[in-house]
DNA sequence: CCCTCGGACTTTAGCGTTAACGTTTCGCAC
DNA sequence: GTGCGAAACGTTAACGCTAAAGTCCGAGGG
């Protein structure tokens, strides 16, 4: 700990109480427009910023938010984060971020260490959540707002997205572009979000007249490395024409293990995605995807919890924002597949195994 | 604020001094197992949790590092604070991440308000540090540690890497796959490690015999944007055969252009990147560069700051660790430039202008 | 029987702030 | 000159915790 000028050192150089240096520098009235000015200049000159601790004990609160999350490693997160910083930094309060890192018990130890009068409340981004921490949350009595959980029916003020119109609208666009076997690769399957998206997309396949065909739908992690081994083996055992994947990074896989067995994408197969992080727009050809509005969800999870923490019962304790489809590259009418059969049948020596770190194209 | 439990209504319900509560928890003698025993449960059932803002204030310190980074928005400094948390998590010690966003004024807000109490010292991601921030510090004599400052001889105790060997040998390895026309983009012309890299690169022509072409050399920010831009000028105006670039970033951006130019990568260009992102590895096909020790990075200046806190003197104020140039897939040996000449001159028409979001292959 | 010693506790005090209340001073009306 | 009130400032206490310095008591030695 650096050596701190307090208060005291303060009021004494200009000559004053303490209580006099606390007043003139939290603009309170009581002081002499002289005393006012000898005091900030000393303040200022002896470089006194005041002991955040010592105010935070005085005052029972610290203008302090924790933001717990889970993914931090990933954009994902991040864009989350970055709604709630905005929101907070126009309300002057100040944020913490303090990571958990893919684990549901440090998430609990996190809550508890937070709630020891760090913070006044906390935000969670994608939390686990099992009934042991929220049990916590609701006998330490700490304000909280959770985006996106896992279970999206916890008995806790949250943030979610309407995944199933988003995906339900997301497949019809692969199907008004004329494809009708879809593969889907759902995402970690204990997360609503997943389930929630996969109805969506069943109900738009029903919808359309298609049967739902459970040899083309398969779960993974929501990884890149998950999406690019699931895609390979869906495309490579039952050809479906496209995929719609449950998060935009199993879609990157996808696109790639498309292009690894040299298919060029969107022409010969097209692949719609979910979230629509930065990456999305920043790839070639640009995901086709649906946007989950990130930076909004914070935003509003941090509006929330501002609300919460000036004393209002808030209103609503389910908010639900839109989604939306993102058209970009990676979607197309499907190719016929007889001709793309018959150019991979002709080239099929060596692109099946090693495909991975070797250009899938040919001159 | 939540309603906290004290450690006085603790005392009163264990029927003994808060002091012996203290001592209980913080386990130090003078007390019988009986005692002990009892306080341990009342804690237990209350609830109960020391208050950190107190407990700080009386000791003077807080256990909490602050973590202050300009570039939450990409996975570099993701990788670095997770270093960072690792090493950290081992020394129990708490870590604070409290974002500064591509901003040098906010740089010194934040540590001004770290400073006042609320962490031991503070760990610095790529940060801007003008004159009057170093000078803000070390008035204030806050233990700090930079992780690969912008400039790169700041007073300060330093994290930084061999820019310049990894560049050399990421040029070294494109010119030894036989290319000599090797196009530069450099990254932000403020950043030390720009200029350092950039010299990395000239020396390796030199050595070659290969002289430096200043019209295949230009700057550009570290983002996909700028180096998709600034690749797709310098190839439409130069064609070199080969990208080296300041940051797997721009890396990205160059390969894609590359690809929209109707460019086959790597079979008909190459491109080397600097940073090894975890997306280096996530992509097809992977991306050659030079890997930074992100990782490692964050652990060495954590273990450097904790050594400061426990009041050593650092032997070393300049930490340098070394990069590693990993060959993946975007580089090979440069193709014909006539015959790709021949072919683009062929299909010259359509895939100049909207050629972002079209894939630039064909069947 | 007194003294000492050490274990088991309690009391005091203070970390830096600030709310609440107290005191001084001074101008002004009567 | 007396009284009064407001402005300007000081004092006290408390937030929750814990280091340091007591207090109390019973066992053991002389």
């Amino acid at each position: 700990m650096p050596d701190r000028v307090t208060i005291a050192q303060v009021a004494e150089e200009a000559g004053v109480s303490a209580m006099t240096v606390s007043n003139v520098l939290n603009g309170k009235p009581g002081a002499s427009d002289e005393t006012r000015r000898r005091v900030l200049d000393v303040a200022q000159r002896l470089g006194y910023q005041p002991n955040i601790s010592a105010r935070n004990l005085k005052a029972g609160r610290s203008g302090l938010i924790g933001v717990l999350t889970l993914d931090l490693t990933t954009q994902y997160g991040l864009e989350i984060v970055r709604g709630i910083a905005d929101e907070l930094a126009a309300a002057e309060r100040e944020l913490l971020i303090n990571a958990t890192y893919q684990d549901g018990v440090r998430e609990m130890e996190r809550i508890e260490f937070l709630s020891r009068g760090l913070v006044d409340g906390v935000l969670m981004v994608a939390p686990v959540l099992d009934e042991e921490t929220v049990e916590l949350l609701r006998r330490k009595n700490i304000p909280c707002v959770v985006i996106d959980p896992r279970r999206q029916d916890v008995a806790l003020p949250r943030v979610i997205v309407d995944n199933y119109e988003g995906m339900r609208r997301g497949v019809q666009h692969l199907l008004s572009l004329g494809h009708t076997r879809i593969g889907y690769i759902r995402g970690e399957s204990d997360m609503d979000s997943s389930s929630i998206r996969f109805r969506g997309f069943c109900d738009a396949l029903t919808l359309a007249g298609v049967e739902v065909d459970p040899r083309l739908v398969v779960d993974c992690d929501f990884t890149y490395a998950h999406g690019f081994q699931a895609a390979s083996a869906l495309i490579g055992e039952h050809r479906p024409t496209a995929i719609a994947a449950g998060a935009d990074l199993i879609a990157f896989g996808a696109v790639d293990a498309a292009r690894a067995l040299g298919l060029s994408v969107p022409d010969e197969f097209s692949v719609l995605g979910f979230d629509d992080l930065p990456q999305a727009s920043q790839s070639f050809p640009g995901l086709t995807t649906v946007r989950q509005p990130l930076h909004d969800m914070g935003q509003t999870a941090a509006r929330a919890l501002l609300s919460i923490l000036d004393g209002q019962r808030l209103l609503l304790d389910r908010m639900q924002l839109p989604t939306e489809l993102i058209v970009r590259g990676t979607t197309a009418a499907p190719a016929d597949v007889d001709a793309i059969l018959d150019r991979l049948l002709a080239s099929s020596r060596g692109t099946s195994d090693d495909a991975v770190g070797a250009s899938g194209q040919d001159a």
